[in-house]
DNA sequence: TACAATTCTGAAGGGATTCTGAATACTGAG
DNA sequence: CTCAGTATTCAGAATCCCTTCAGAATTGTA
C-alpha cells in the first residue's frame, strides 16, 4: 500500500514515515502543495495524508484537484486547525476523514487502514472472492473457512492483485510495491517469481483455484 | 508502442530504456539533438522523452520543430531545471507534459501512458467498438464482455491499427511500430502476415466481426 | 544480546511460450 | 494467365517464466 504525506515539518514528516514503515507501507514525502500535485496527478496512491496548512497555497484546492480528477486516492486532512468549519469544509470537499494535531501515531494508523478498506473494498474488512476470504484487518486469509499461513510478502503480493484483480500488472509495479524503493529493480524479477511460486503453492494446496493468471511477457493478473 | 528518448546521461538513458522496456515499449535512443531531429523527421514516435539541457543546443528548438511539422509525436520534456519559466516555455511550445529530474521511473511511465492515452485515445482508458472492448489500462481487451487472450505483439498490432481506425496503415508503418528495428523492415513483411492472422483469428473465434481489412497493395485497416 | 527459525532474494537450469523467417499455397489486379 | 501481393504453416530462435536451492536478511525467542 502506498501513501503520499503532504507535510512540510520535517521532524513530524518523519516520524509519520518511520511509524508508517513499521506498518508495511510504503510512504513518500511532499514537503509542499505543488510536489503534491505534481505527484497525485501521475500516481494512485492508497492514500494521501494532507496537512492542509502548508505555506505555499491552500490545501482545499489541492483536495479539490484530486477529487475532481476522479481519482481513487483516498485523502485524509490533517491540520492544526479544529474548528468545525474547516472539518466541515474539508469533508465537503470529499477527504475521506479529517485528523486534528497532535494526533497518535496508531490512531493515524487505523485510520489510513479504515479509509483504504472502505475505497478499495467498498468499505468491506473482509473481501470474499468465491472460496477465497481475506480479512485485511487481521491481515489473514482463508479458503473454504480453512486459514492459510502467508508471509508478508506473499500477503502483500496477493492483496495487490486482488486490488487490480482482472487487470493485468506489469512486473515492474509488482516489484515496486513489494520493495518499495525503486533503484535496483531493472532486470532482476527473480523475487517476484519465487514469491509468487510459494504464493500459488499455498493457495493450491489449501484448495484454492489458482486465480492468478501469468500473461506472458506482460505481467500477471488475478482473474476472477 | 515506440518511444524516442533524448538524453546524453548514458546510465539514465539505459535504466530508462531498461524499465521502459519491461513495460512493453520500444525504445530508442537518441544522445544529442541532431540525432533526435534526424530520428524524429523519418519516424512516428509515440512518445519523445525531451532532455532539453543537452550540450548541443537549445531543446525548445528540437521541441519547435517536432510541434511545427504537425508531427503525431507527444513530448514529455525532462530537465533538471524545474523554474517556472522553464515549465511554462515547454508547455507554451506544445509539450504534452514536464517532469523535473529527479523522478521515479513509474512515474514517467505513468506519465507516458497518460500522453499516449491523449493523444491516441482522446484520453480514453477503455475503447469501446461496438462488442469489442480495449482496456488500455489493464491491456485486456473482450468481445461482448468475454476476456480473449492476446500475446503482446498482438495486442500491439490491435492497438496499432484501432488508433488509426479507418485510416489505411502501410504494412512499413506497422513494421516499425511492432519491431522498432529500423533497418531491416523494408523487404520482410512475414512476421506481420503472422501475427495478422493469428490476432484476425481469435477475433472472429471470440465472436468479433473481422475489422481489420486486408487493402490489397495498400496496407491495413481497421474498418467500423 | 545471542541464537534459532523463518523469510527473502539472487543465481542457474530447464521448460514453456511467443516470435519470426522460410517454404508453400492462395488471391486479386491487370 | 501471369505476377505481385497476401495468407498459411511450420520449425528454429529468442524470450520469458518456473523451479530449486543456498546464502543473506529479518524476525522471533530465550
Amino acid at each position: 500500500m502506498k501513501l503520499l504525506i503532504v507535510e512540510d515539518e520535517k521532524e513530524l514528516s518523519k516520524s509519520i514515515v518511520a511509524y508508517l514503515k513499521q506498518e508495511n507501507y510504503l510512504c513518500e514525502i511532499a514537503p509542499d502543495f505543488k510536489t503534491a500535485l505534481d505527484k497525485t496527478e501521475s500516481f494512485d496512491y492508497d492514500c494521501v495524508l494532507l496537512d492542509i496548512t502548508l505555506p505555499d497555497g491552500n490545501g482545499l484546492n489541492v483536495l479539490k484537484g484530486l477529487k475532481a480528477d476522479n481519482k481513487t486516492d483516498g485523502v485524509i486532512i490533517i491540520s492544526a486547525k479544529n474548528s468545525i468549519d474547516d472539518r466541515i469544509a474539508g469533508l465537503n470537499l470529499g477527504a475521506d476523514d479529517y485528523l486534528a494535531k497532535p494526533f497518535h501515531l496508531s490512531e493515524l494508523s487505523a485510520r489510513i487502514a479504515a479509509v483504504i478498506r472502505r475505497r478499495r473494498f467498498d468499505g468491506n474488512k473482509v473481501l470474499v472472492l468465491n472460496e477465497l476470504t481475506i480479512d485485511t484487518l487481521a491481515k489473514t486469509i482463508s479458503v473454504n473457512g480453512k486459514g492459510v499461513d502467508l508471509t508478508r510478502k506473499e500477503y502483500d503480493l496477493l492483496l495487490y492483485l486482488v486490488s487490480n484483480k482482472n487487470r493485468v500488472v506489469s512486473k515492474n509495479a509488482i516489484a515496486e510495491h513489494l520493495s518499495g524503493d525503486e533503484a535496483d529493480v531493472f532486470d532482476n524479477f527473480d523475487f517476484i517469481y519465487a514469491h509468487m511460486k510459494n504464493l500459488k503453492k499455498k493457495m493450491v494446496q489449501a484448495g484454492c483455484e489458482d486465480y492468478i493468471k501469468s500473461i506472458y511477457g506482460m505481467g500477471y493478473k488475478f482473474d476472477i
